[in-house]
DNA sequence: AGGATGATATCC
DNA sequence: GATATCATCCTC
């Protein structure tokens, strides 16, 4: 299982490392895995795209909070998103998980933030769940595999300004399992 | 190109 | 208390 000393790091590595990880969420006593595949970065209150930007609310007071948690929203109207908070509390940052390839006990679809909630069975009953839990965490892949880590603008900010082109979205290089090419 | 669908922030 | 705005996904 990912230490908290891994969380409590620099967004962007953590963000990038966190690549090829299994997510884990024992449900029912089944254990869904799903190797991550797509991630962003969300830097703190100076990242405007970062819903740390609005301050210290009641729907961001996990993502000011330690690392390691997951903060969990509702986005639409519909859709869950799930992010691992980053770096010491009061830092407001965290990574957002994008995609999945499916691993184990998964058989749905996993590409996109919403649909990876859905499939891995995560809703906001989940915000602010330590992620160093035997049902929900993450763990470096069994296999140590290299793999082509490429860099573009993070999706669906186009309201952040300058903060919309920070290269903060992180892919594994020509995965079928990416939410976009 | 647009609709579903509801929490949130930000005004009044 | 009203409203504009979403870190989406699907169908047309």
């Amino acid at each position: 299982m990912l230490p908290r000393a891994f969380y409590n790091r620099d967004t962007t590595i953590v963000a990038r490392e966190l690549l090829g990880m299994h997510l884990v969420h024992v449900v029912d006593g089944t254990a869904r895995v799903g190797r991550i595949v797509e991630t962003e970065a969300y830097l703190g209150p100076h990242d405007l795209a970062a819903h740390s930007s609005k301050g210290l609310t009641a729907r961001t007071r996990v993502m000011f909070g330690p690392p390691g948690h997951a903060y969990v929203y509702l986005v639409y109207g519909l859709h869950c998103c799930l992010n691992v908070v980053t770096e010491g509390a009061g830092s407001g940052s965290a990574v957002l998980l994008r995609a999945l390839e499916p691993v184990a006990g998964v058989d749905a679809r996993t590409r996109g933030p919403g649909l990876l909630c859905r499939a891995m069975g995560i809703d906001r009953r989940h915000d602010g769940a330590d992620l160093l839990s035997p049902a929900l965490h993450l763990v470096a892949a069994p296999v140590a595999q290299r793999c082509t880590v490429v860099r573009g603008p993070r999706v669906g900010v186009a309201y952040a300004g300058h903060w919309a082109r920070r290269l903060l979205r992180f892919c594994i290089k020509d995965s079928p399992w990416l939410s976009r090419p």
